[in-house]
DNA sequence: TACCAGGTAAAAA
DNA sequence: TTTTTACATGGT
């Protein structure tokens, strides 16, 4: 059956992160298809005109479908602002149909940021696939991350024998042992949610920024230390000069109203512009 | 071989 | 208060 995502929608450029960095177990895309788990069910999504194509058993899960592949991002709205900036114009142009998925669990989103930060991309997800194939679930075809209560019961050790720091192996076991309603996150401003986040240990601004970005689509998120953006912002705008994390958080207020998505943009503009 | 890579917290100044 | 350092792995 058909899961409708509001035109434009390009099925291949908005998958096209689970690709780039090497194979992710968990975002899998292979054979024209992408696998993963939603609300505890793998789903198969085949790209189709007007949005993806999922088994009927899948019915039930149209909703989370589209949530995933950023059917609330207001694509018009944000090309319409695109067009009045010269630079971002053509990298926007170039770019139609890109809706940034949402990772759809906080949890998942917060350890797969740990693992991310300071090392490659490559080295995370090198991590990261040991960390699902040791404590997630194996589906059809796609692992399902591992549970919050499965991580908590790991140790330190464990973890470590991953690939994790001994620092990092201890936040992830004390986030997923932590009283915090991460669900509970989505009720609340921007600003409340940072707040609440970065109180927790080895959760600073940059993870933040991205939760607020990738899981919970707010429009104005802006991870302004990410170096992939701060060099995305030099590219593009500053002859590429890299910005210092002040100057990026400065130039964000140009795209007040769109920074997720000019984020986003830039950032896939800066893999694959030519 | 080094050094850098989509950070963070703790030590040192 | 601001600056410096340690951290672990993968790619070049």
């Amino acid at each position: 059956m058909l899961v409708e995502i509001p035109e434009p929608f390009d099925f291949e450029l908005s998958v096209e992160r689970y690709r780039t960095f090497g194979p992710d177990p968990v975002n899998l895309a292979m054979d024209g298809a992408f696998h993963r788990f939603l609300e505890g069910s793998e789903v198969r999504l085949v790209p189709a005109p007007c949005g993806v194509a999922v088994s009927p058993a899948d019915r039930a899960l149209a909703v989370p479908v589209q949530r995933f592949l950023g059917a609330e991002f207001d694509l018009d709205g944000f090309s319409a602002f695109a067009a009045t900036d010269p630079v971002l114009s053509p990298v926007v142009a170039g770019l139609r149909g890109f809706r940034p998925t949402l990772t759809p669990d906080p949890f998942e989103m917060l350890v797969s940021s740990i693992t991310a930060q300071q090392v490659s991309l490559r080295a995370a997800l090198a991590i990261r696939r040991r960390l699902v194939e040791r404590y997630g679930g194996r589906g059809a075809v796609a692992w399902a991350f591992p549970s919050r209560e499965r991580l908590a019961g790991a140790s330190v050790e464990k973890l470590r024998a991953l690939g994790f720091s001994t620092r990092k192996a201890e936040y992830t076991i004390a986030l997923a042992g932590s009283e915090l309603d991460l669900g509970g996150l989505a009720e609340l401003a921007d600003d409340e949610v940072a707040a609440h986040l970065v109180a927790l240990p080895g959760i600073g601004e940059w993870t933040a920024d991205w939760f607020l970005a990738r899981h919970l689509g707010r429009p104005d998120a802006w991870p302004a230390g990410d170096l992939g953006l701060r060099k995305a912002i030099a590219r593009f705008y500053l002859d590429g000069d890299d910005p210092s994390v002040a100057e990026a958080r400065a130039f964000g207020e140009r795209f007040g109203g769109h920074r997720n998505l000019a984020a986003q943009y830039l950032l896939l503009g800066l893999r694959v512009a030519p």
